[in-house]
DNA sequence: AATCACGATGTAAACGTTTTCATAAGTTAT
DNA sequence: ATAACTTATGAAAACGTTTACATCGTGATT
């Protein structure tokens, strides 16, 4: 480190002191191949003496791209969070890009406003953790202009955007045929609310799983929103019909601990009177007591193979959108077991 | 939308297409004053039929800035940092800036890789939420060379860079206060670990709080490290010497969910037995059976107090580092309770 | 010995802005 | 009517790279 350093070093100042020309040091970091050894020498010597990083605007300007993505998610605070995007970190990171986060809070202005990033070439492609697509005018000729875009957690209905997520029919089926063998009958799924896929998608691996049953087993959804209010909501409503199941399959954890405590509060014991298993295990379902029995989302797989997907696009424009769908383990601890109560 | 899009429009399409210089489509955005209003509605008019935005990277490579922040944090598990990223969000996104996100899992290499964005001019300013700044050589010569810093949530030891925390000596000195005036007269300390200056401002806040008593209370510090593990590993030490204090404070929530529920494990019940009061105030507290009573760390103003400090110094680089402590809300729930219990 | 191919380097254009400086036209003051 | 300002605009430089193209030796091929 030589200069004053009150301007940082440009490939110019490394030039002069290797006494070649820029084009010579760009050549001996891009594609060393291409640069005699004993002047590769010169270079490297003068870029250690000078303290040389490249500058990435002019970089990016010249190479018309950001070696940036666009992360928006409809809620920062959302227990999943987290670990997806520890996994889209990592990968984006690996490959030598950053990570741009945009908290939309659902609402469209905000949404609008983040996508500037996009349009003014800050970022390169889109992860949508957000359930749609925030375009402004007519979708179609809007999605043209639009870089690559994956969608994670949340499925988008489009079918240029891929898709990488948990097999939620696959793992619904799999819980409900769990509580089934446990000697569950009397089944109740609690939804996690109209306006999101995911609900839906369970309550069909749900009725498969039930379909599973030699007996017919009645198909029961009771609506929620994904809250642990609209969980405790949910068993309010079911005990004044006093028309109760003796498990529930919760679209999500949070509403599988509002049922939970709404039962407790009543006095009931869980899992001794009525089972309750939950979707994601979020980090606190351990912690929780009971221990909840839960599908496990591969968070930090679904971020990581998104993140890949994305940037095998931006590398390959021509790659088809894909969808990925993971595999989501029950995780058994303490909030289900065998059927005891029959009420009515 | 005129253009046929292939190539995202330039100033130089709405130049020719309004009969004006490139310069003058510059200053219509930039400074409309300097403008005719009849050109400026050409220009306008122009801009709306190409669908022009005018290119981050080349209007950041002309002004020497990125308008992006990075914000580097030790676990984008840790469940503050929901709280403070969204706080940090909303004041960068308000003020036109980008949060660029860096997950440094505490280890050297991947912070030094992620120092790149602010060595290359990615990245105007850095927030840490890692409690130390991450340089590779000697600090005093390369601390010099780096942009505007500010540390959140974490203290950092350098007269250099701003802070923006809760104030813990305040308001663990007040939790204390509140244990005290319950009747507790023997209050352990669960400490976060010896690493974390956080763990001494609280333990020295609850000293300040024991002092208040007329009695002489015992100051009891027991160590842990942050984890819900440390804190049952710390009951269990606690058992096996058969001194028990009637009250704990822990060095955080998840300390505290894990004493409670060591406690509850050898059957006694919290707060009838044992009172337990956290810090932070997580999510989940109030889901915890029972209710965690604990120190409400403010995050959202926490995130954008911080952020305004950073834009605020990027704005003018004149303006001296600051601290600036936020005030805790002791947030009672059910975990305490008057002592009842005084052993031994 | 003339030609060819090849490897190493330099020159200059390009990426898309902002902004200084110069210029031209208009406006006011003498 | 002319000088002195003001206002509106354009030309061109600058920001720091990458890369197509040109140039120049040098050793191999005929």
């Amino acid at each position: 480190m030589d200069q004053p350093a009150d301007r940082p070093a440009t490939i110019e100042d490394v030039a002069r002191l290797a006494g070649v020309s820029i084009a010579t040091v760009s050549r001996a970091l891009r594609s060393p191949e291409k640069v005699a050894e004993s002047t590769r020498k010169k270079v490297t010597a003068a870029i250690a003496r000078t303290g040389y990083t490249a500058n990435a605007m002019a970089q990016n300007l010249r190479m018309q791209r950001s070696k940036m993505v666009l992360v928006l998610a409809s809620s920062i605070a959302d227990p999943n969070f987290a670990g997806i995007l520890t996994g889209l970190e990592k990968a984006a990171n690996d490959r030598g890009y950053g990570v741009l986060i945009g908290n939309t809070e659902e609402t469209v202005p905000l949404e609008q406003n983040y996508m500037r990033f996009l349009s003014t070439g800050m970022a390169d492609g889109l992860v949508l953790l957000t359930g749609h697509i925030p375009v402004a005018g007519e979708p179609k000729t809007a999605l043209a202009t639009l870089p690559p875009i994956v969608a994670t957690e949340r499925p988008v209905s489009n079918a240029l955007v891929s898709y990488v997520g948990v097999d939620d029919v696959a793992a619904s089926k799999m819980a409900t045929e769990y509580l089934v063998s446990l000697g569950h009958r009397r089944i109740t799924f609690i939804s996690g609310g109209r306006a999101d896929i995911r609900s839906d998608l369970r309550h069909s691996g749900y009725q498969q799983g039930l379909k599973e049953s030699p007996e017919d087993l009645r198909d029961w959804r009771v609506e929620g929103d994904g809250s642990s209010e609209s969980g405790r909501a949910a068993v309010e409503r079911l005990f004044i019909k006093d028309d109760l199941p003796s498990a529930f399959f919760c679209f999500n954890d949070n509403t599988a601990i509002g049922v939970i405590s709404a039962l407790q509060l009543r006095g009931y014991n869980v899992p001794e009177d009525f089972s309750v298993l939950g979707f994601d295990d979020i980090p606190f379902a351990n912690n929780f007591t009971p221990g909840l029995t839960t599908i496990r989302q591969p968070r930090h797989h679904i971020g990581e193979k998104a993140m890949n997907i994305l940037l095998d696009k931006l590398a390959n424009r021509s790659l088809d959108p894909q969808t990925h769908l993971l595999h989501g383990d029950l995780i058994v601890r303490e909030s289900c077991s065998g059927a005891r109560r029959q009420k009515r």
